[in-house]
DNA sequence: CACAAACTTGAGGCAACCCTCAGATTCGTA
DNA sequence: TACGAATCTGAGGGTTGCCTCAAGTTTGTG
């Protein structure tokens, strides 16, 4: 399952691996900052080294993004952790949102990546996945409690990553705060009471 | 108003004119298929014109977007007339919000254009501004008649059409419905019986 | 120290897209 | 029909970003 990180590769000489650090530090930088195509030329050039350096240790764009993801990613994992360890179920459930769309604002690289997480490199799906796990516990939690809806699925909550994903990128420089705003109103929708049937199956294949 | 197009301008030579219609019905295409940045060369060749030609025409691609986009943005004006003319304000509400999801589904440059309409040439936001009049009736209306939460503001339905044009351009391809079920759930938020207070911060959403 | 292997460098070839302009073409009128 | 003005054309110069590779530099071991 998780093998051992990079473990049992060849050992790199030194000045290689300073240059591989610099570099690790030099994307998660500018990828929080330009997001996920921000060009390889500027993080090259902010870690102080060639262009072709880069393409030494990370042959693609996917490699580097693999390399730099998941352990931003990790971040979520206290979030679900704390999520799952709270008295209140639907507490859990809203908190955890609001601690996964703090990330999401704080670092543009990680909003792009959960939205786009399907057609990425595999380290970073694997890491979606493994952490999908707890998602869908706590999703659970909070339904069975009868506090969510019984009708809001997982994948609902992709939907809604891909809805803030937007939110937080288009007012991140003139309202900051938008997206607590949008799902307060959301979360308004998703308690069991409020519930409404949803639109019925779409037998409508053609028009 | 409209009267008779470009009004004002110099009588164009006939050839000149087809040329102009060409290159307004093949935008008109493109655009809708690839967005609002998809490559004027394409949109020069569809409409077997050159690059040149276009330049004539439209020396940036501003002007362009200025002659294509408010037209297809009449359509809204039927959907907001419809809303108004509902009997039932809440039904009216969620219709508008419906149809304007719907024609944003189907438009690839509407879903991009209402989404920046305020960085868009002139003629683009006058038109949105124009709408907006009657968007503010149809959500007053819906409020005062005590169905729609009373903290709902005009400007929370800008940050809504964000977070849809990221829901319906993710799934367009796999599942074009699920911008629907995304919609359900946050009508049943924006009900006045289901409105918890919303967090503080900022107070209320005034521009 | 010497030297091979490991590593770095950056110019340069591609590709996509933007926009321009001098010369060729077409239109419409006298 | 003739001819000037209006219009069209598309090669070409500029930009940005991707990726490669031959030649130079550094490391660490014998």
């Amino acid at each position: 399952m998780m093998g051992g990180m990079a473990a049992g590769s060849k050992p790199l000489r030194s000045d290689a691996a300073r240059n591989r650090d610099k570099l690790l530090v030099a994307a998660t930088q500018v990828l929080a900052e330009r997001g996920l195509d921000a060009p390889l030329e500027h993080i090259a050039r902010r870690a102080g080294v060639s262009i072709g350096t880069l393409y030494n240790h990370f042959p693609t764009r996917e490699a580097l993004l693999g390399a730099v993801l998941p352990q931003r990613m990790a971040a979520l994992d206290e979030i679900t952790a704390a999520a799952l360890a709270h008295p209140d179920p639907w507490a859990g459930f809203a908190g955890f949102l609001e601690g996964l769309f703090t990330l999401q604002a704080e670092d543009h690289s990680l909003n792009e990546a959960l939205t786009q997480s399907f057609s990425l490199a595999t380290d970073v799906s694997q890491a979606c996945h493994r952490g999908f796990r707890d998602v869908e516990r706590i999703i659970e939690r909070a339904r069975t409690a009868g506090r969510l809806r019984a009708d809001f699925a997982p994948t609902d909550l992709v939907t809604l990553i891909w809805a803030m994903s937007q939110v937080i990128r288009e007012s991140m420089e003139t309202a900051p705060d938008t997206w607590r705003r949008f799902l307060a109103f959301f979360l308004d929708g998703l308690r069991a009471e409020a519930a409404h049937p949803l639109p019925q199956g779409h037998r409508s294949a053609d028009r």
